[in-house]
DNA sequence: TGCAAAATAGCACGAGCGTTCTATTTTGAA
DNA sequence: TTCAAAATAGAACGCTCGTGCTATTTTGCA
């Protein structure tokens, strides 16, 4: 009856039962039920970004992973935190895609047009299998809870870094002061909009040398 | 079983048994089933605006308006024709909000500023109330069929409309001719989408003077 | 190797969905 | 006022959904 959100205490020793070390690697100490929740994560992961969180169904998803759907249910306890592992699952990814590897490049212009072009190439790729940080955002706009909320978590994190990076930016004269890394982001974001809108949705070619135009003209109008 | 897009013929007489002179206006000849289904259509784009095209359900459609689940349905036939003919309403409202009242701006630059204002007008109230526009774009990117191919058209129609503006306020000279009316119309589209994100979905403030900010420098960066 | 604990399966539930079929009520021209 | 046609209601269908309960299998340390 009760959904939990928390992990809850099922015996009385106050310890998590837990097993100490779960060493994602070699799987010694590994418990079977951690690599086979990855594998059911990757799945609805694939699965979201093409029917939306909300299109996501257990049932579904245990077809797919050829599990039975009790199976399936008892590694998340409810809907809900399956579609939160999900939210946290696409967050690890496009972290190590697309911020992780911009940091490589030196701090200023060079990183920012990094982190744009990895967007780039990310949301490119999304135009086949979609991006549930564009879908979840008009699933949930209306609809208050902790998938919305560890949707937006995930997105402003996000929104931060690609603002600090702009700032960076002034800081070392690449771009003009008077800028305002709020605007900057604001409009790099809405390129990536419209591209995901017109490429995917509309399947206008051309929209990625748009975006790509777009970006350097915001760059060039913003710069010292 | 079989779903019927077009209109079937239920008896023997080849001539539609449709009333002659519908008079939409003050409603003499004009069957009551036709104010009816405008009652209906319009509640159903007030519930698919807020849960989107795909949440609308004929159940919460008969709550809403007071009639039994039959009873909605029959104006309809199928669950696609109602979400169909939401569309149409939407594409009517938008039109008459947004592109007509332009038409009496000058052409060039002051009716393509027109059409952003009512645009941005019509974008602000959509942050309460939700825009199927990019709700539907997002449910329906994967999943082909009479719905989708409705919702792009109504799309296509309006960005011919805004590239059209553009191309208008070149001749005009008030924009240089070396502009690309798909690149301008694309950015202009990318701060409508991102003003809808993030306001909407993220509750930024702000967000709607950073998209006319964006605008502005559009077009002073097209200007002759 | 034994055995508790963890993981998975099987089944059933109540609810909501679109849709169909058959009454019943309402409409509006003759 | 009459009466066929149009509009609406009511009940039932097969389906899928998330979830809870109870077996059964599998795991991995003692």
């Amino acid at each position: 009856m009760h959904t939990m959100t928390v992990r809850h205490i099922t015996s009385l020793s106050q310890a998590p039962q837990v097993p100490q070390a779960p060493d994602d690697g070699s799987g010694r100490t590994l418990m079977k039920g951690r690599q086979t929740k990855a594998t059911i994560v990757n799945a609805a992961l694939g699965l979201a970004s093409q029917i939306g969180l909300e299109g996501l169904s257990i049932g579904a998803l245990a077809e797919v992973t050829g599990m039975s759907k009790s199976g399936v249910f008892a590694h998340f306890g409810s809907r809900e935190e399956l579609q939160i592992s999900v939210i946290r699952e696409y967050h690890d990814q496009f972290e190590s895609e697309v911020f992780y590897p911009a940091l490589s490049c030196a701090r200023g212009l060079p990183r920012l047009q990094s982190l744009f072009d990895n967007w780039m190439q990310r949301t490119t790729t999304e135009i086949d299998s979609g991006c549930i940080y564009i879908s979840g955002a008009v699933e949930f706009d209306d609809r208050p809870g902790s998938v919305r909320d560890a949707l937006a978590s995930s997105v402003n994190t996000w929104q931060n870094a690609l603002q600090r990076s702009v700032a960076q930016a002034q800081v070392e004269k690449h771009l003009t002061a008077k800028a305002d890394p709020l605007q900057v982001a604001f409009e790099i974001h809405g390129l990536i909009l419209a591209l995901h809108y017109e490429a995917r949705f509309l399947r206008n070619p051309g929209a990625a040398d748009r975006a790509r135009k777009g970006f350097s003209e915001i760059v060039a109008r913003n710069q010292v």
